[in-house]
DNA sequence: TCGTTTGTGTGCGGTGCCGCACACACCCAG
DNA sequence: CTGGGTGTGTGCGGCACCGCACACAAACGA
């Protein structure tokens, strides 16, 4: 009997494994504690298991050679920390990060491995989320060109919001600043303007969304492309 | 015996196939003529072929609502057009236009299929380079982020050079403005700034790259690290 | 030869974000 | 309650890039 944050199958590629796959993987997932700050990899390192967040969020960052830093994407409940492992380049020049805490299952890299070259449904599973996680990559860039800090704000606000239960955020404006590659002044002015229309409440670490469909209204519409594509790349799964 | 553009195997992954599978495909390699301009793909279509590169080298492009644009990534002699076909989605939101004319080489999406799930390594070779590709996108998202135009116009050329044989870049400066996402006036500066400082000479249209290793002492750090990556992931081929 | 098209150079005001400095407010430990 | 740590608010100068306008030059066709 699962617990509250115990059961593998809130984790939507879990949940969408053929029974098959699922009977094979099970015994092997280990729940796992995943406070913020966590690292589940370095640039460059290989892997010894992969993750599948269930109540956790992790951020894939990248940390440049004079400190400044870059989110480029994120992963919730929706997927799994550590793709490189199946696309067979072992390590990435990234880095992931628990950017929630929570709950997460991993699964050895040999035993993922396994059922990846199984081939079939299973392979597809991961690729699909694969090209998930590719078009959030790309979205990213060019969100990074075009678009105000306003709205990287609202999407990145929506983005994490998806992957909670509940309407807050716990996190310091320091910290979205860093995930979001910008000065912490930036991002408390913008958090500022959003306050002053309504859309949100903060204090201290905590962000409460008040007005999730002004947020939605005032965002770009990269939030909106990454999570159609997500939709139609991973039908079978709840919307994320 | 295959003529100046016209040897297959002047693309890398076709090059790095093993016998079995390049005797299997290479019947059914169409040579096509890539001109400038030419779209491979549109956001949301399906591809009938994969576009496999020799001279020709291809943009992947977003273009926002507001008409907006920026390059995601480019594909030349060393990859494919068209990953989201054995990734499983079929289609992707973004666009894949001729950046330089060339030739390359298609293949009916079907046949890259049939090799491609006959697993082992075909499909690992695929997946390798989009983990290439993927490592261009993420890059792209810290650079856009971080690095003035001068810079990127650097990487931008860089890029370019690597995937032509020569020194000259056959591009005005409005389309490498579309490329970058940014005003044309802009690149006419940077331009101007590479000009007077001696790296590179350019008239209507065609620009000379003149003192390379000085360009790769202006350019920031993503472009060793994209091409390191690409070494890695790809180390059977010759160093794109 | 000339007129048109296409590509490049330049100037100007505007603005969004940066870097820095510092004040203040909240929170917990003592 | 008190002090130090941590998170947030604000002001100021600077600068890279934007948007626009327009001049100029090179290529090309009639």
């Amino acid at each position: 009997m699962p617990s509250a944050h115990g059961d593998p199958r809130k984790n939507e590629l879990l949940a969408a494994l053929p029974d098959v796959q699922w009977d094979a993987w099970s015994p092997m997932l280990e729940l796992v504690d995943l406070p913020f700050g966590r690292v589940l990899y370095e640039p460059g390192s290989k892997m010894s298991h992969v993750y599948f967040p269930t109540t956790a969020i992790v951020s894939l960052l990248y940390v440049m050679e004079n400190g400044a830093s870059a989110e480029i994407a994120i992963v919730g409940f929706e997927g799994l920390v550590g793709v490189q492992l199946f696309m067979g380049g072992q390590s990435t020049p990234s880095r992931a990060v628990v950017q929630s805490a929570g709950k997460g299952y991993r699964l050895e890299a040999h035993v993922l491995m396994e059922g990846f070259n199984r081939g079939g449904p299973v392979l597809h599973l991961l690729l699909r989320y694969t090209q998930g996680l590719i078009t959030q990559m790309a979205q990213t860039a060019v969100c990074n060109r075009h678009h105000s800090l306003d709205q990287q704000l609202c999407r990145w606000l929506l983005r994490s919001l998806d992957r909670l239960q509940g309407s807050k955020v716990v996190m310091t404006q320091e910290l979205i600043a860093t995930m979001l590659g910008v000065r912490r002044e930036g991002v408390t002015e913008a958090a500022g303007r959003l306050h002053a229309a309504g859309l949100i409440d903060y204090k201290r670490g905590i962000i409460s969304v008040l007005d999730r469909p002004s947020l939605e209204g005032r965002v770009c519409e990269c939030y909106a492309v990454v999570k159609r594509e997500y939709d139609r790349l991973l039908p079978a799964t709840i919307a994320i």
